[in-house]
RNA sequence: GGUGGGAUGGGUGAGUGGCUGAAACCAACAGUUUGCUAAACUGUCGUACGGGUAACUGUACCGCGAGUUCGAAUCUCGCUCCCACCGCCA
């Protein structure tokens, strides 16, 4: 959410950023700073007849205590043509706040200066290439397959006991999976993120800290009795720690990684996109979460991308580094780099993750703030994937096949007690 | 699920209708004193929004929401959360 104070005062360039997303605000913008002064009329009168009631209330209370009762019932009198006017105005007030919080609401955030404008994905950025794509001299086989034939995921059992998107991992699928997990965030901490294991279910309160609500509650499976949400992310708990949170200085660096299972209801996809671990409704994650000082957050991205980059190379895939250009961003952030990794075998990029900074628009919704000598100003958050398990699961198998098995990567071995699925 | 107790500023905690945006203490910050540290003393010490170039000033907030009243942290109602004990259970 942008603040009102930039809105007022920067609209133009507000105007012009956002166009490089592919809209027009301007009408949005011109109906939030309408209401804006609207609201802050009627808000200034309603101070004003707030302010002669206390008085009077106190006159009143001055009078009785003093013995005055006839001249306190008069004041009493006075009051009442106050207080409806109080009353009116109070209902103004909240009607407009909330129209104002409503068009808000509906505004994404401005790009960087960096981002260019585009409609969609064909538009990014290739900003960098890493790694080579493998040859075959052999017929490779997708994920899907060699799941199968080495008994590594079953996604048919998961159909029967759940449903399509929750896949069963088996044997050494499954140990595969512990070892990425736990080689993700050995390399998180040793970046210096402070590992969390958060709750799997959030609050309402926190759908709206890191913007999944308003809007986006179709995206997130919800438990009805308890008013709960499963998270779609672990940015969601971890960034909700900072809710309503104001730091003591401005010298602070948060940076919190966690994995979490990831639960996505994915409402209107299918295709084939969706085939085997490409998009599931329940997948692990490794998250990145900072809290940064203002000046500090280019650097942290920065940080960010050579994190994921350094993942990658351990595990010896082929990728590519996309600056997303205003149309292909996601509605909160800033600047976004996705990594892709090439799958030799479906012939094709696959997003393995995102990482972003969102400036002060997450911080606005959380109220995340810190304090530099008497002022309170607002931090800024970033976050990004290192990494989403089931495409790294499903290039590690495609890009590693032989023609005797899949070769585990040596960074890997370690972790997985064996360096060849046969 | 049942019964009882509770929710006040960074913390402890006072406050049962006006003098309370809120005592006191602790913590924190600044200063004085001091060879340094400590101690002592003095001062500052919530957030948001409005108005104002600013000094400043107005309003709101004592878990949340509504109500009573000229006036609510204080009274009434509803809700949420927390704690303790019991029941159930990993």
């Amino acid at each position: 959410m942008l603040e009102i104070q930039r809105i007022r005062q920067e609209k133009e360039a507000i105007l012009a950023a956002l166009a490089k997303r592919n809209i027009d605000a301007s009408p949005t913008l011109d109906a939030i700073l309408e209401t804006d002064q609207n609201w802050r009329t009627a808000k200034t009168q309603l101070d004003q007849v707030a302010a002669e009631m206390n008085q009077l209330a106190r006159s009143i209370g001055e009078l009785f205590k003093s013995g005055q009762q006839s001249e306190a019932t008069a004041l009493k009198e006075k009051t009442s043509v106050l207080k409806t006017q109080e009353a009116e105005l109070k209902e103004q007030v909240s009607t407009l706040e909330q129209q104002l919080q409503q068009l808000l609401y509906t505004l994404p955030n401005v790009p960087n200066e960096a981002v260019v404008q585009g409609r969609d994905a064909e538009d990014n950025q290739n900003v960098f290439e890493a790694g080579s794509i493998p040859q075959f001299d052999f017929a490779a086989q997708p994920h899907w397959d060699l799941a199968k034939k080495f008994k590594l995921i079953d996604f048919e059992l998961g159909v029967k006991v759940t449903g399509a998107g929750f896949p069963f991992y088996r044997g050494k699928g499954a140990r595969l999976q512990r070892a990425l997990i736990q080689f993700f965030l050995d390399e998180a901490i040793a970046a210096g993120y402070e590992e969390f294991i958060s709750p799997h279910m959030v609050n309402e309160a926190s759908g709206y800290g890191t913007g999944q609500l308003p809007d986006k509650e179709g995206q997130m499976y919800y438990v009805k009795e308890d008013d709960f949400y499963l998270i779609p992310t672990a940015e969601v708990p971890l960034t909700n720690i900072y809710r309503d949170v104001i730091l003591p200085d401005a010298n602070f660096s948060i940076k919190m990684c966690g994995y979490t299972p990831c639960f996505r209801r994915e409402a209107g996809s299918y295709g084939k996109d969706v085939r085997g671990l490409n998009r599931l409704h329940q997948f692990d994650k490794v998250e990145i979460v900072r809290v940064e000082h203002p000046d500090n957050s280019a650097k942290a991205l920065d940080e960010m991308i050579d994190h994921v980059k350094n993942l990658l190379d351990k595990l010896e895939l082929p990728y590519r580094i996309l600056r997303l250009c205003g149309g292909d961003m996601g509605f909160a952030s800033a600047m976004t780099y996705d990594f892709e990794v090439y799958s030799a075998a479906q012939e094709k990029w696959l997003e393995v993750s995102s990482v972003s900074r969102f400036d002060t628009f997450q911080s606005n919704r959380l109220k995340l703030r810190f304090k530099d000598d008497k002022k309170t100003t607002l931090c800024h958050t970033l976050n990004g994937s290192a990494l989403a398990l089931p495409r790294i699961l499903a290039s590690l198998l495609e890009n590693h096949q032989t023609a005797n098995g899949i070769q585990i990567p040596k960074a890997l071995q370690a972790y997985t007690g064996f360096s060849v699925i046969e």
